[in-house]
DNA sequence: GTCTATAATCCGATAGAC
DNA sequence: GTCTATCGGATTATAGAC
């Protein structure tokens, strides 16, 4: 808290006056962060799955990569939420995911996709696509466009059906 | 340091014949898990590429999925550690990177993969396999067997030529 | 709405008896 | 080698003046 309070240029006990507790302030934060991630994918039912699942990989990457202080904040503190909250922001975690399912289950059952296990693969791309925030950084030797072309060249392969 | 104490049933201040102070304990702890993992991959650059990626992925899911632990500490307190700590913590780190990488690279040079960058390939790999830990609990759905058949498929998939 | 001051608690680490 | 006791410092949160 006063590590934040010198980050907005005001004493420790003036936070009190926004926020009851620091739970309340992390927990805010979090949910935040997992409704507009939420609400910020619109995905298109009609399209193809392949089209659907192209949009999905861009729209992840580049949502991410936009926030890296949320997305570092949101997993490294997930623990410290209590108990209801951690809960609350777990679910939505899940409606996220289940937008991503249902793309790949989609294509499965078009035999579009050839996919043993949606679930798994559901929690397979999303850790691969999370995973460039742990590295990518702007202004290096690859821009977000050529970064996002080769997880999307990966992704359509290890999903399509033979 | 009062948690650890009372888990292995001594006071605190006993901890203090074992370690000279936390950070010493901590880095201990992340070094042991990245020798050990090093050390435990054997890779065998004469068999072909296809061959030692399946080796890879089967190795990685395991080594990972037995030490939730260790992978779990050496992720969320890998920031906990000195400049210097985690500085020789990240070295061992990309070591174990190079090793898939290498093996990614053999593939892409006898144009049995189809990889545009070998450096982002093997990053994606590590983050989608690694990504089992968040979820995998023995005993579950899924045995572990089954999980590593589903991911070979799609780390195979992803990376193959034509 | 912000400040200063402080309460109550927790932490890593040390000292000294046994 | 472990214990009890404690130091020094950091933390969240509150109280009350302005």
């Amino acid at each position: 808290m006063r590590a934040i309070a010198t980050d907005v240029g005001v004493q420790a006990g003036a936070l009190y006056n926004y926020t009851p507790d620091k739970q309340s302030l992390l927990f805010g934060l979090l949910q935040t962060h997992m409704e507009d991630l939420l609400e910020a994918f619109r995905d298109d039912a009609s399209q193809p799955p392949l089209d659907r699942l192209r949009h999905f990989v861009d729209f992840h990457i580049r949502f991410h990569a936009d926030r890296p202080d949320e997305v570092f904040i949101s997993y490294m503190e997930l623990r410290n939420l209590t108990p209801d909250n951690f809960a609350q922001v777990e679910a939505l975690r899940r409606r996220y995911e289940n937008r991503l399912e249902a793309i790949l289950q989609s294509g499965a059952d078009r035999a579009e996709f050839d996919i043993a296990d949606t679930k798994i693969a559901t929690l397979a791309v999303i850790a691969m696509l999370t995973g460039v925030n742990t590295w990518f950084r702007a202004g290096g030797r690859l821009s977000l466009d050529q970064v996002i072309a080769q997880y999307w060249n990966m992704v359509r392969k290890s999903v399509v059906a033979g």
